[in-house]
DNA sequence: CGGGTATATCGATGGATGTCAATCTTGATG
DNA sequence: CATCAAGATTGACATCCATCGATATACCCG
């Protein structure tokens, strides 16, 4: 076991205060909570996605197929596909099948509620 | 090789008008761009390293030393040392050695620079 | 109905990643 | 100096993940 830098011993330049290092459990992330934000994090933790998620804002009408963000990244289309899969289950984008061609458009909010999570825990 | 929707050949219900899914290269995040942000998110993008950020910042101090940090999280002294590192190296995390500990404590504005990422292109 | 096209799904594969045990490094203590 | 503690580093290992080729699924058109 082990007592912490508020522990007495070896005390060279220790926590100034004795509840010092304490996080004091304040409003640290659950397990739980942690897992579900992790989720739309690790969507965006991949370059192409973040160019997906680009290139569908700069679209006009706010759409784009998928015939239109293959070439672009210079990625296979069933690549592109599983990326757009994951995006969508991270909630950032939505999925509108049309005929032949799926359009995809960013869910209205979702940016910046995933920006939110960082700027106010 | 495709033609995209733009095409007339299988015109359904096709884009209104003739440039409707052209990207037409506004401000599409580039390749390089796109690494670099992918780094941060990436870093973000696993819950133990999410809670930790969230137990630096509730932190008395704004720090936190790892031996506060291994415990809550469940996690062996080696893997909190290793996603601590990710952290720094991402740029989000400070780390300052006084005698035997490591303090570890948000690095200013990064969080709030991380969510200007995706609220602004 | 048969051919063609846009997308999704499946299977495989190489590389990245999270975790731990063991060890190394460094600083404090007696 | 010898010892001990905190933390970083290394090596190993299992798992996940990005990517591709092949195939399946809709859907349209003639």
């Amino acid at each position: 076991m082990h007592n912490g830098p508020m522990s007495v011993v070896q005390s060279l330049e220790p926590p100034v205060v004795d509840v010092c290092c304490t996080p004091s459990g304040t409003d640290v992330l659950d397990a739980a909570e942690a897992q579900k934000r992790a989720l739309v994090f690790k969507a965006m933790g991949d370059p192409n996605r973040l160019r997906l998620l680009s290139i569908v804002r700069a679209s006009a009408g706010g759409e784009a197929c998928v015939c239109d963000l293959t070439e672009p990244l210079d990625l296979g289309q069933p690549t592109v596909s599983h990326h757009l899969k994951i995006l969508v289950d991270a909630g950032l984008l939505d999925r509108d099948k049309r005929g032949t061609w799926a359009y995809y458009s960013l869910v209205p909010g979702a940016l910046d509620r995933a920006a939110a999570l960082l700027t106010a825990p």
